[in-house]
DNA sequence: CGCAGGAAGGAAACCGGTGTCAATTTGAAT
DNA sequence: ATTCAAATTGACACCGGTTTCCTTCCTGCG
């Protein structure tokens, strides 16, 4: 009862907390884990001792013990920092407080050792769980290595790739139709599309799903209006130049993300064109950049921050004590927002 | 030697290794670890079994046994995401190949909860080590709470504030001197600046070598065109707006970075002024961004990804078998990017 | 030829938790 | 009071490494 306290930096292990509680260690790592099997009248004395020394267990010896460590890992290859950083943030949201910290992890899929690398992130760390956002969300390769590894993982993409509860399904190709409508619906007869890179399966559902809105208003989008992209603003400005320098140049341009919507823009005014009076432009994704460029974007808002939470909250789902197989599978329906980058076409 | 291979997910662990190596597993350990007690012969042998099996030590029962993971932790408290991804990646650049790995902790320093999450954080993981980029790297009690859990740090900051093994110095105040000379040598009299929040030091000096940088021209910066924002885009339009409402106002605008020098710029914009001819504008940073608004902005360049790198780069120093006391203090003097918001004052 | 001393390598304890399974306690029924 | 199953608890091995300490094997040298 009168042990002498640990001094210094030496943090109070397990060994303390049972002798101080005068209880064995198992009893004290039920207690941690909260196991049905201990008596109140022990859990309160055992909880009291770690809170009066402030003890946590240490992540490393029960990651040791339990095969499995508490660090979620983040793995992207993604050009937008708007995007990350929002999506590491939702990510954190979920994670804090479930005692698990974010690994974050950019990698090139481009390159050679990109499966290797990320084998070796999966394998050697023994994450608890890892969230992927496009285009790493897409890789089967990088989902066969979570499989044989026996990890969790979440996948965030534009439509359904896997079983419900380990998916977040953004339908990007709805968010695309309403930019086609409301395009349509201004009045716009000659309208164009600047797809993403083909690696991103998001580039293919924007662009179908805006082909799709067109239809409903009898428009069909031809190809020759349409460019393909690489999610950057230099390969927006250098498609919308190709665009704007046709005979019959469209009267508004709808970019396949936000990023490369902005290098419309630049390309428009290298043009001499007036946004929106001479050329209407629609992005997607809305990063807070999108309200901030002169004239404010007109955009599909999709909300990654939340889609980043709802990714790591099925990776706790089984620490809150839910079963991750009733999980339903979120669904995230991407809005239409309309700012001023966007106006019936000039006569 | 013709031991049966540990099927399934298994992977090898040094007590396979030891087996197969026909010798203990400490003498593993030594091989791993670099120890000169191995004979050449015996390293081979081992590190010939470690390379067929793909062995690599596990992180978790390592960081155990060397009561210190493997985990750097980068803590920030910062609005802006193209600064924090950048920073990350400079991180990842030393940090990859060092055999650790990154874990983000963003945080607000403005709760009640921050020092006890930043020491929890701290302490719990016996990180490897921290990074810490303004304004975390500014407060001293999360530096106390470093040093009392005995884990190396590196402050990137505007000034020296640490002995130079943990600091990366990055001048700001230069930086700004170099945007106040511009100015000058443009022809601009009534100049303004924006500052950063109080909590940031890069605020002082910016304005100080700003200031200075006026007076090497025989200006003073007048304390009715000083203004205070948040480094955010929001407030920059908030300060330019009251700037540009005063009876003489300014022309030209230096803003604490380059966030709120987009915010300017828009406030411009719904002044009705044009930039450059009307008003000049001098951001901080050298965001993407910075090069992607219109028209491009002059800023002063940061190179953030650098900062991380070499913060990082201290950090494992002693891994490369570096004294860490032997380092030098990295100093980065940031560069002044003329672009086109910025031209001679109107008549 | 005997021996000091350093190089090389191994045995066992330990880091701080968890899993297994047996031992002890408790409560209710007989 | 006795008995038995269920509820609690603890002893001990183990997770996969490192550290400490000791043994063995050479070498050079007097």
């Amino acid at each position: 009862m009168n042990e002498p306290r640990r001094t210094g930096g030496k943090a109070a292990t397990i060994n303390d907390i049972a002798r101080l509680a005068a209880v064995s260690k198992k009893t004290v790592s039920r207690v941690i884990n909260n196991s049905p099997f201990v008596k109140e009248e022990t859990r309160k004395r055992v909880e009291a001792v770690i809170a009066e020394h402030g003890y946590s267990p240490d992540p490393q010896a029960r990651g040791l013990a339990f095969r499995r460590s508490f660090l979620v890992g983040m793995i992207y290859d993604n050009p937008s920092p708007n995007y990350v950083v929002n999506m590491q943030q939702g990510v954190l949201d979920a994670v804090r407080g479930a005692g698990l910290e974010l690994v974050v992890h950019p990698c090139n899929r481009a390159t050679d050792a990109f499966l290797k690398d990320v084998r070796n992130f999966i394998v050697r760390q023994k994450l608890f769980g890892v969230v992927m956002p496009p285009s790493v969300s897409e890789d089967d390769r990088v989902v066969a290595i979570l499989k044989e590894a026996d990890c969790p993982y979440v996948r965030i993409a534009s439509v359904s790739l896997d079983e419900p509860a380990c998916m977040v399904v953004t339908h990007d190709s709805r968010g695309a139709a309403r930019a086609a409508r409301h395009l349509a619906e201004l009045g716009h007869r000659r309208v164009a599309f600047i797809s993403g890179p083909d690696t991103f399966r998001s580039s293919h559902e924007r662009g179908r799903g805006f082909s799709e809105g067109l239809a409903e208003h009898g428009l069909v989008l031809d190809d020759r209006y349409v460019r393909q992209g690489a999610y950057t603003f230099e390969s927006g400005v250098e498609a919308a130049a190709s665009l704007l320098a046709m005979a019959e140049p469209p009267t508004a341009i709808f970019a396949g993300n936000d990023e490369m919507a902005i290098g419309v823009m630049k390309a428009a005014r290298d043009a001499g064109l007036d946004v929106p009076r001479d050329l209407s432009i629609v992005g997607f994704d809305d990063l807070p950049m999108a309200s901030r460029v002169w004239p404010n974007l007109t955009t599909v808002r999709l909300p990654i921050r939340d889609m980043g939470r709802m990714a790591a909250e099925k990776l706790t789902a089984g620490l809150r004590g839910l079963d991750p197989a009733t999980l339903v599978q979120p669904e995230v329906d991407p809005s239409l927002v309309v700012r001023d980058s966007t106006a019936p076409p000039g006569p």
